[in-house]
DNA sequence: CCGAGAATCCACCGAACGGTGGATACCGCG
DNA sequence: CGCGGTATCCACCGTTCGGTGGATTCTCGG
């Protein structure tokens, strides 16, 4: 069948790739690699690296994980806008909870999808994103939608200092001890804490604050 | 410099991939294709596939993830264990909680690292496992080593029930009133939840289980 | 300047918790 | 059969928690 006159391949779009995982850099970039669509400039493992070429090679999408050490994803997201950069930030990550979802999307990124996206799925939200347009995977969109029903007053370092402490098993009273304040002011922190996290105890707070990555299980 | 007489090349380390993150599973086949020490026999994303795989391609070494859609990989090892299948079973996930690392070392896994691994670190460690030699991530190590020290009792069925409700902020008397029992067998089974977890009070026992993986973020 | 939020603090009081020291019944395993 | 673990249940009591209804001071942004 005869073809018609051929057009011009359409420019690949041009990508970054930052992750501190080299596993999922590699399986990243494997997804692209042969993809006439696609090029891949580079790989970053944390956020100044990422911003620093972002800087220098200019791709069109930046494939950005959020946390990184070092330099953190939504500070890199930060950077990019401040410096101008026009590269779309597709977050790509494995994390879905509050504290995650909310501060990168705030900071401007384009997208945010989980690591369990499929091949076909991510090529996708790629070619999305290049165009400027929003793409979320379903849990996160459902908890974007959540937030807008409900938004979530952020803890005060206060707040978290002596949420950590609850979770440690202390009592209201050997959390004033360790602060060096009186019981009645843990206690008006813990009752705020439970307003904002929309609970009314110690260990509905302590749940609550593990769900929103507020608590997290390797104690950072 | 003229060499010794030419040894024939080492018969290659044959692999296979289990993951359902198609990300990491080409993240890890792009870490030992082109290595000649290496071969990549198959891919599978799940614990049954994976039995299946290992039975009609004989790999000496499975890279392993364990958190798995239908049949994981705890599951797996189990079954290749049954099976009498000779391949040597190195995890390789994100988790590194007890109820992760415990049942799949006391299943027969010759290896757990984390997905933070490098790719020398894990040449290195399929190499290990290859030969039949554990190798653990430190992580890992050190959590096995707290397990030698002060082993957990696992919470029953019962207990686990009532530290759920605990967690959504069930005072006794509602968990008793939610569970047709009374309020003292309630506080009997919080105890007995307390002494296993090591903790004196309810938020604790929450932080203690989402660490050990008792609880979850996704409610399940 | 004003208002909101954060941090600090108080008193009072009923409810709930944690601890103690028991008890019985059932099931599974050695 | 005996033992250990699980599930169920009790009474008592001191401690802690959660709620209420305040208060003051400081900082920051409009």
């Amino acid at each position: 069948m005869p073809e018609t006159p051929a057009t011009p391949p359409p420019t690949p779009i041009r990508l970054l790739i930052v992750d501190d995982h080299p596993i999922v850099r590699d399986g990243i970039r494997g997804m692209f690699t042969g993809d006439p669509g696609f090029e891949v400039l580079g790989e970053a493992e944390d956020g100044a690296r990422a911003v620093a070429l972002a800087g220098t090679l200019n791709p069109d999408v930046i494939l950005m994980d959020l946390r990184m050490p070092g330099m953190d994803g939504v500070a890199a997201i930060k950077e990019l806008a401040r410096a101008g950069n026009a590269a779309r930030v597709l977050v790509l990550t494995t994390y879905d909870t509050d504290r995650d979802v909310l501060p990168a999307v705030e900071a401007g990124a384009t997208g945010y999808l989980l690591k369990d996206t499929g091949r076909d799925e991510l090529v996708r939200a790629v070619r999305t994103a290049a165009r400027g347009e929003a793409v979320l995977s379903p849990s996160v969109a459902t908890r974007l939608l959540g937030q807008v029903r409900t938004p979530a007053d952020p803890l005060s370092a206060r707040e978290l200092e002596i949420l950590h402490l609850i979770a440690e098993g202390g009592t209201n009273r050997e959390v004033a001890a360790r602060l060096f304040i009186s019981e009645a002011t843990v206690k008006s922190h813990v009752l705020h804490i439970y307003t904002k996290l929309g609970v009314n105890d110690r260990a509905a707070a302590v749940a609550a604050a593990f769900r929103r990555g507020l608590l997290t299980t390797d104690g950072g």
